[in-house]
DNA sequence: TAAAAAATCGAGCGTTCGCTCTATATTGAC
DNA sequence: GTCAATATAGAGCGAACGCTCGATTTTTTA
């Protein structure tokens, strides 16, 4: 599996994300046309990710928003009860999206390995990078319920990552010298960093690809030069 | 070099850390009274940072910093110029104190390889857990002049990790077959992780020094099994 | 201990905030 | 093309914001 192979079974178009998102909190929204709302969402997250990327959510105003997305204060209001709820949504809808994709993927043939967990986080991260960089800097703006909902889907690729350490480990594949809640705990921040600081790696000229194989050569191989690793063994193994 | 040894040539006290911090700002302050100034500056710093963690800076207002720290509005004015400088100080600080403590430590015989300025870096950032957490969150709210002295020590951190990693790849202790631009990129967010996820390993009963012992082995090592290295070789060697 | 200097207080200023509500514009069924 | 139904506009509301400044208290000086 690939980026651009990936893309081709899991991306879904902005239409077609923006009506996901709609239908999923139906409900919540005064504006009953879909086509119209469908589109007006779309320019409202966007506008979202925009301003807090430049500031932050707290310190966005609605009338930037407003201004931003084309929208009056009224009309910003028929999609949204009040200012919190918007960050909310991107963040429920975030945490069900990922888990939707993830369960997907795993379930084909072959992807239940550490390799395919990885890459389709670091894949999805890359589809809807600003989603995720917006859920990593705002969740401190969760109250504590909420923060239950949000984090749903980190707690899903934790427990998938550490089952397929365990199960590397078992066969022996896999090192036992950390356990595997470590080496999950450890791998997650390396998740994080390409949607966090992706403008680095673009400069750099680094693929998505190329970060992945990088990573998975980190984490499975480390740093040791094979030359000096039964030297290791004897120093440093505690 | 364990914590402790550490704590006891490179902690300050409280007193210590914020004379440093009204002296490296002095001339910005309207209080001319050191042992005044100083115990002051603790306080507001340290609401700051309780109020800023359950919320956000931005979300924090100037009223409820003077209810948390004790002081009246004019009072905290004595202090401060405006609400931004306040952030724009822990920021400035904190980088010249990491700058300063990691050429202190470094300039030690033994301790320019890759494990001490680890260590270093996740001690320190225990020593200012909050210091540290509030730079990483707050960042975005610094204009683009601010941003260039408040990742000095980020880069001084990065320049230190690709040198030794250079260093130990001539030496062929370490392997080539990442970069160590990729390398030491990949290191920083398993330095974050500690201060940003502090409570999760206190939570497991993990201390600081095992942290670190685990993540020297996952950048060392890694996870795979020696037992089955020599087939990693031939399989996923690109 | 009295006067001068320094530090602190907190009501109040102008501004902007989140949000509402009525008037208007747009849409879709017939 | 007409008319309900739906969707949007934007001035206006009270509250809270960052910040100021003359009054007051505390500290230092002599």
């Amino acid at each position: 599996m690939d980026y651009q192979s990936f893309c081709q079974q899991y991306q879904p178009s902005k239409k077609e994300l923006f009506t996901q998102f709609y239908r999923f909190f139906k409900d919540k929204f005064s504006v009953k046309n879909e086509r119209i709302a469908v589109e007006k969402l779309a320019t409202i997250i966007e506008a979202t990710f925009k301003l807090s990327a430049n500031q932050s959510f707290a310190n966005m105003s609605l009338r930037q928003l407003s201004k931003e997305s084309g929208l009056s204060m009224g009309g910003l209001y028929a999609y949204i009860q009040n200012k919190q709820q918007l960050s909310l949504f991107i963040h429920e809808f975030l945490s069900y999206f990922v888990i939707k994709t993830i369960n997907q993927v795993t379930k084909n043939k072959g992807c239940n390995n550490l390799e395919c967990i990885i890459k389709t986080h670091i894949y999805l991260s890359e589809l809807l990078q600003p989603w995720f960089f917006f859920a990593f800097m705002e969740s401190k703006n969760l109250s504590r319920d909420e923060i239950k909902a949000a984090i749903q889907s980190d707690l899903l690729m934790e427990s998938k990552l550490i089952e397929v350490i365990k199960r590397g480990q078992q066969e022996e594949i896999y090192s036992t010298i950390l356990k595997a809640e470590t080496v999950a705990s450890l791998t997650k921040p390396l998740l994080s960093e390409w949607y966090l600081k992706r403008w680095k790696y673009k400069k750099r000229g680094m693929s998505i690809d190329q970060y992945c194989l990088a990573v998975m050569i980190f984490i499975e191989r480390g740093l040791t030069s094979p030359h000096s690793l039964s030297e290791f063994e004897n120093n440093e193994k505690p």
